[in-house]
RNA sequence: GCCCGGGUGGCGGAAUUGGUAGACGCGCUAGGUUCAGGAUCUAGUAUAUUCACGUAUGUGCUGGUUCGAUUCCAGUCUCGGGCACCA
């Protein structure tokens, strides 16, 4: 290791004087300046503390929160705790030590560890999901979201586990057995509070095209919400009066249709299955039902099935075709019952090359003795007229013909055009302690919201953590807590044991960060209108799909309401890749390559620390830690301070005269590069920039003073307490946070004359110096005179000669 | 299976609209400094071949478009992420 700098001098000196003058505290809007929100996606404080992906897209944000600082935006750039959450409960269940105290424990760590890396978060602005002055205005947008209708319950399945009395998790299910204690786990329906998220699906799904995110996300989002457009069909059931109704993408092959499958789970089963296979098909039941329990891993897709004996009407033939049963239908999606089109679904196919059903093609163009033929680019419809020739979509490209039959379906009154989503509503309560208490009173089946003014339901102080026994939380131990007496009437409530899950705090703390200490409203609608959007959101792509999701529901939400001005919270996002360990593996315990932070900050500063986060490649890719590679970045600084900084700590005589051209064309340029790389998040190009101009900076015998000012003030965002330290020491006493950044003169770095290759073929055979726009003649006669081009060209036919201005000359011979 | 991203020296990675591939950093080699090692400074460093000048090859692979392709197009292999019987 490089001989050390004395950057554990000053860094924590530099941290100090930030916090101490409140350096970063941001004033309220509106103000004169621009605003810049930029905001990281706030940690949950595990008792693990920081790992080294974490500082990652917090040196990110900070090192842009400095840079818009200096461009003179008024930035907003906040840091909280998303600490609601299971593993504080299940410490608190196997020590006793409350879950509030382990979170403050963690946080405190959090906070130091952050602290220690200088970044410039207001930290006056400091929230937690787990204060009651917060929480309580997530209980409040649960009541406008229950007043809206959008909050209902509903009996869901949860993972019960006998033995320990509680409801898991699906991370503490292993194998259908309890991850603590190898107890068995079933299923188990309980009443659960589910969001209507799907009322919102159409508005989540167009209104990602206006956002500044990466196609990836957004593609992930898109699938997630899972649009499709098609036909619902309704089958009558021979013999009672009841129909069928399927969703299909492709209501073109309707006359293919050879039979139906319904799921397990539909309702009218029961009443259709005849006597005869009553008996299989409730078998057919309890088996899948424990399959989907069991093992929903299982990868061997086998077709199963049973024949329920009762038969359909296709509507646009009158063909009567089997109903079956089947686990490849799903309840949860559609109508719960498809119509099976053999030769045209692979899965259909595969059903029926199982039981030998029939195989009828209507769209010609593959050999549906070997494959379902499923595009709709290709092909032509057949067999698809009725036998009266009333109706008919023979001879149609299967896209015309599914707007044909779709019309007809549609004037016939058979079915009717319709979308499907994939995206489910929200299953928004969790059997636990360690959540936000729903404010809301049972009487019996009734519920009744709590009033805003009883806001907010604190959380009961429990002596001990521990399960009901029942499924309920262990809130349901807190007999005091749960009764609740109408002074009025003397009546007794009961309080919901649910809590709400982790999301829940994470869906608007954004907001909360505009306006953190109110305790009127959840934020003020002027500073809202003031700091929304968030300009800038850096975080991990796990959260790509389901934070993101439930912020923005939320969001419209409170747009309908008028408690936001803007229809997205997030306008510009970006996700930051993995750091993987020196071996190029996830970093995890059990592979023994975790990298402390706290380990690399003692050996090497924050400075460095920040600088190599960054250095490593681009934000958005994964990449692999180096410890060579922090050395790098180390040495880079070292050698700064040391070539300016002498043994007492003073600078070098530097020369106040102008620096020469190639200096000052070199400041400029780094200028230019510096801010445009910092635009684009582009850190690495940026830093390398810095190193090239710093690097020529210690070639000079003479350093002018306004060279090495220009670097330390580009250096700042980057690695703030070496460039404020070398700063002061050369004597400026205002701080760098908010000196002006430069600016850069384009006029300098206008070149007059530069270098054009000669190309022979495509191949580089020599350069010229020409002038800047100098004529195509010009250029030739000198590139005919260079020798090497002399030799390739002796001899030889000129084919052509191409000439692109200050680009390259390509001559072509034979 | 479907949907997204990536594949460039020994390594991390650079490369405006197609226009001199390999910036910057690591590592390595040689030399200076040092009693020595470390640290540091200087020079070199894609591969093959050559004493050298040079020449040939080279951005996963195979083709294509072009005077010219890391960049555009088609196909293919591979790694990573997401979803997964979604009708």
């Amino acid at each position: 290791m490089a001989e050390r700098y004395p950057f554990d001098q000053f860094e924590a000196k530099w941290q100090k004087y930030w916090d101490e003058n409140k350096t970063f505290k941001t004033l309220d809007g509106p103000s004169d300046k621009p605003k810049y929100y930029i905001l990281d996606m706030f940690p949950y404080p595990s008792g693990a503390g920081l790992h080294v992906g974490h500082p990652e897209g917090y040196t990110a944000t900070d090192i842009i929160a400095r840079y818009k600082r200096m461009c003179g935006f008024n930035v907003l750039h906040p840091m909280g705790w998303d600490a609601f959450g299971l593993p504080a409960e299940q410490y608190a269940i196997e020590t006793g030590t409350p879950p509030a105290i382990k979170t403050a424990e963690n946080i405190a760590t959090f906070k130091r560890q952050i602290q220690s890396l200088g970044f410039s978060y207001d930290w006056d602005r400091e929230i937690n999901t787990t204060d009651e002055a917060y929480y309580k205005w997530t209980q409040w947008i649960f009541l406008q979201l229950f007043k809206k209708g959008l909050a209902y319950e509903a009996e869901v399945a949860v993972n019960w586990c006998p033995a320990l009395g509680t409801v898991l998790a699906n991370e503490e299910v292993i194998d259908g057995k309890s991850e603590r204690g190898g107890h068995p786990v079933i299923r188990k329906p309980m009443r659960q509070w589910m969001l209507k998220i799907t009322a919102y699906a159409d508005r989540l799904l167009s209104d990602l095209d206006d956002l500044d995110w990466s196609e990836s996300i957004k593609d992930m989002q898109r699938n997630w919400i899972g649009k499709s457009e098609g036909a619902e069909v309704n089958f009558p059931v021979d013999g009672y009066d009841l129909s069928l109704k399927v969703f299909t993408t492709r209501p073109d092959t309707l006359f293919g249709a050879t039979y139906m499958v319904v799921a397990p789970e539909h309702p009218y089963l029961d009443q259709i299955t005849v006597t005869d296979q009553l008996s299989a098909v409730k078998a057919y039941g309890l088996k899948a039902e424990r399959k989907s329990d069991l093992d929903r891993t299982e990868l061997a897709k086998e077709k199963t099935g049973v024949f329920t004996g009762a038969y359909a009407i296709n509507p646009v033939n009158q063909a009567l075709i089997p109903i079956w049963v089947s686990d490849y239908v799903l309840m949860s999606y559609g109508t719960g019952a498809i119509m099976a089109v053999p030769a045209h679904d692979t899965r259909d196919y595969e059903f029926a090359k199982t039981f030998d059903l029939p195989i009828v093609e209507v769209v010609s163009g593959g050999d549906v003795s070997e494959a379902a033929f499923t595009t709709i680019e290709d092909g032509v419809m057949i067999n698809s007229a009725t036998s009266d020739g009333g109706f008919s979509i023979d001879g149609l490209k299967p896209s015309k013909a599914i707007d044909k039959m779709s019309d007809w379906l549609e004037a016939t009154g058979k079915g009717k055009i319709a979308t499907n989503y994939k995206l489910r509503d929200w299953l928004f309560s969790r059997q636990r302690y360690w959540g936000e208490p729903f404010p809301i009173l049972k009487d019996g089946n009734d519920i009744i919201p709590l009033s805003d003014s009883d806001l907010p339901l604190t959380l009961p102080v429990l002596d001990r953590i521990k399960p009901s026994g029942t499924g309920e939380s262990p809130l349901a131990n807190a007999k005091e807590w749960l009764q609740v007496v109408d002074p009025a009437s003397g009546k007794v409530y009961r309080r919901e044991t649910n809590t709400m899950p982790q999301w829940a705090g994470s869906c608007w703390y954004y907001l909360r960060f505009i306006d953190p200490h109110n305790n009127d409203q959840a934020w003020d609608l002027e500073k809202e209108k003031y700091w929304m959007p968030v300009d800038l959101y850096i975080g991990g792509a796990e959260h790509a799909v389901l934070h993101l999701l439930y912020a923005r529901f939320w969001h419209k939400v409170m747009y309908d309401l008028g408690y936001v001005s803007t229809k997205e919270p997030f306008q510009k996002l970006v996700n930051q890749g993995m750091i993987l360990g020196m071996d190029g593996e996830k970093m995890s315990k059990s592979r023994g390559n975790v990298i402390n932070p706290d380990d690399v900050v003692k050996q090497y500063g924050a400075d460095s620390m920040r600088l190599y986060e960054m250095f490593m490649g681009p934000l958005e890719r994964s990449k692999p830690w180096n410890t060579n590679g922090i050395e790098g970045v180390y040495r880079f600084l070292n050698k700064l301070w040391r070539h300016f900084i002498n043994d007492k700590n003073q600078v070098i005589e530097l020369t106040d005269a102008q620096p020469d051209t190639e200096t000052l064309v070199m400041m400029h340029a780094s200028i230019k590069k510096v801010g445009m790389d910092l635009d684009a998040l582009a850190f690495n190009t940026a830093i390398s920039q810095l190193m090239v101009f710093s690097n020529h900076l210690r070639s000079l015998e003479q350093v002018p003073r306004v060279a090495l000012e220009t670097l330390l003030i580009l250096l700042n965002p980057f690695a703030p307490h070496i460039a404020e330290e070398m700063w002061h020491l050369l004597g400026n006493s205002n701080i760098l946070a908010y000196s002006p950044w430069p600016k850069y003169d384009e006029t300098l770095l206008e070149k007059t004359l530069l270098n054009l290759a000669i190309q022979i073929n495509g191949k580089v055979r020599g350069q010229i110096e020409v002038e800047v726009d100098a004529a195509k003649e010009v250029i030739l006669e000198l590139a005919y005179a260079h020798s090497s081009i002399k030799q390739y060209t002796k001899g030889k036919t000129i084919v052509k000669e191409i000439v692109i201005p200050n680009r390259i000359v390509n001559i072509v011979v034979k």
